[in-house]
DNA sequence: AAAATAATTAGGTATTGACCTAACTATTGG
DNA sequence: CCAATAGTTAGGTCAATACCTAATTATTTT
């Protein structure tokens, strides 16, 4: 009944960490070098170059090399992916909330019914 | 500019897991006990437990304990949080793709007029 | 060709995460 | 009261994560 593919571990997984998603919000505005991306952080190469691989393995990034410069860009779909699992579960939530009112409402009524 | 709350991590790290997210699903169904919740995982008690906390942790799910037997509840606002953050960056990338698209229009404009 | 730049690789440390078993503490039903 | 039930605590293992430094490769710039 409910989908629960590997895809989305990977996407929230990458979306977990703070560098990992100020990652996102810069490439939301669009694409960007690996030097650029990283030089806002207190962090060694090396380490930076980690989010973007756990990005990358999340699908949330798409990189491409040129000369010795990569260049990175977002890739909305696990984003829309993401959103759809949030939207489904809200989706059931005020169904059941609704329900309950639906409940609520009838008690009310036999109530001043007698 | 960014907006970097750490609710949002621990609401992203909690649903970075299939367990909890099956959990959320289960509650997005309404309340339920902790081993009514438990019972479909293959997986001892403690470590369902952790599950739970790092749920309770994210501000995900409610409990309160009645007797001896604890009640969860999903509390919407994380997942609401969660679909904010990513609304904004949706919205970003999208405005940007339009913004190319005008470009390329004008250029397209510009080559038909000579 | 030498120096600077961009990224990568190798390898190490410390913390956290996801599980387990075993033993324990209520509470409740018979 | 006693046994079953619901949950909890303590403590241990193993893998993954988040960082680092140092050394390396490949490409540009001067």
């Amino acid at each position: 009944m409910s989908l629960n593919p590997a895809p989305l571990d990977d996407a929230f997984r990458a979306l977990a960490d703070p560098t990992r998603r100020a990652v996102v919000e810069a490439l939301a505005r669009g694409p960007a070098t690996v030097s650029e991306l990283a030089r806002p952080f207190d962090m060694a190469m090396p380490s930076f170059l980690q989010h973007l691989k756990v990005l990358e393995e999340g699908g949330l990034v798409a990189t491409s090399k040129k000369g010795r410069v990569r260049t990175c860009a977002l890739r909305p779909e696990p984003l829309a992916a993401v959103g759809g699992w949030l939207d489904a579960q809200r989706a059931l939530w005020t169904q059941r909330l609704d329900q309950l009112d639906r409940l609520l409402l009838s008690l009310k009524n036999d109530e001043e019914r007698r």
